[in-house]
DNA sequence: AATCCAAGTAATTAATCAATTACTTGGACG
DNA sequence: CGTCCAAGTAATTGATTAATTACTTGGATT
């Protein structure tokens, strides 16, 4: 049941990776709202007050955890996303924007708790400091995804009369209504199956009729 | 701050459905995880204790809250559905895939409670009474929504090759997209607002191109 | 008018859980 | 070697909350 037991004491820096890392592992399997202090500590092998030794409370921890989410996943699509559009390819925002996609519903595959956490804040209304750090990962989600897309529109690859606006809403609709399949079925593989045949569709409803036949071409 | 304020002694009946309302009306608000028993008495203008007179424990109140949903929810989807469908237009099918989801988005308008207690239930992975009743009700508009696509395709509206599962996935997505825009903005009413767009990309994702160009018409 | 009982109250119980406190431990370092 | 302190424990506190209990009330029925 221990995440990461490396046994006796350890500097904050440590217990608290191990925290997160356990935080996001218990999201997995249950609703981040249940996952109480004294699951966090038996998941990393101390007692239930010394999670307080490295966080003032239990709100820190899924501040942390969001940190760790905005630095993980946005470096990770921003990577996905240069690599493609780095190449001479005149399709290259076509196929920046399902990298993006696949990178994404990689990393949810890999970090199933990830978009729990973040569903889980979303729902108070009131705007908590943790509800605050996830409207500024969606921020910058929506940054990376609009800078794609325009780039796309700009080289004539979309449909004339596209709404960006919306294409991002459905960006992220696409693979959030993934997630609710992987939550419903419980499993979360089925998604990276899915995922190329859902951004189909996407795509096809984005791209200009001009713009060939592209369609995802990764994952077998 | 009370819903059916109805003073005095009420029939369990009414009761119920008044605490029904109260729940939803409250999750519109905040996390249903912390809607307490003292909380819906209060809204319902009895004391904490009396709604066990109503209902056997808090388990049970989500659970009317989720039969109320689907009774709702489904009949008026099927009504949108069928009266599209019942049309001699050649692209009836397509309408009504249109008609469904404008539905939908109304729905959610009306009672933003909804979704968020339907995800939070989907957050239990172990399989509780509650959660096989959301399973429930996505079966059922799984069922509705394949057979708008099933017949779609029979008359050859739908680009051939179309994963009609990856476009039921992509339908209910479409509509998670729109309600997370909702949390972050805390304005639902921007959703009716978007979904035409939204929508509006769907469907070119998946209609063949000789189906004319239709596109969503309604909610100017 | 007397009776009955569904619906309500007020208070209590039992459990859970975040956070605090007083005390302990083990390793780094002068 | 002794000191120090960050990291840990065990126990407690205070708050919250679902559910129960003993008692009360009001309206329908005979």
């Amino acid at each position: 049941m221990e995440i990461s037991a490396k046994s006796g004491k350890q500097p904050t820096e440590i217990r608290r990776a191990g925290l997160v890392e356990a935080a996001l592992t218990l999201a997995a399997q249950r609703s981040p709202a249940d996952i109480t202090t004294g699951d966090l500590a038996k998941a990393v092998g101390i007692t239930q007050g010394a999670v307080f030794r490295h966080f003032p409370n239990k709100e820190a921890v899924w501040l942390a955890v969001l940190d760790w989410t905005a630095d993980t996943l946005m470096r990770r699509l921003q990577r996905a996303a240069d690599a493609e559009l780095a190449k001479t390819d005149p399709l290259a925002p076509l196929t920046a924007l399902n990298a993006v996609f696949m990178a994404h519903v990689d990393f949810v595959v890999a970090n199933p708790g990830v978009p729990r956490v973040i569903f889980q804040e979303l729902q108070h209304a009131q705007d908590t400091a943790l509800k605050a750090r996830v409207r500024g990962l969606m921020q910058q989600y929506r940054t990376l995804l609009m800078g794609v897309l325009d780039r796309a529109q700009a080289q004539q690859l979309l449909a004339p009369g596209s709404d960006l606006q919306a294409a991002a809403v459905l960006f992220v609709g696409s693979i959030q209504g993934l997630v609710m399949q992987s939550l419903i079925s419980g499993d979360v593989r089925a998604m990276a199956q899915q995922a190329p045949a859902v951004f189909a569709i996407y795509l096809r409803g984005l791209a200009a009729t001009e713009s060939g036949h592209f369609t995802a071409k990764d994952t077998p």
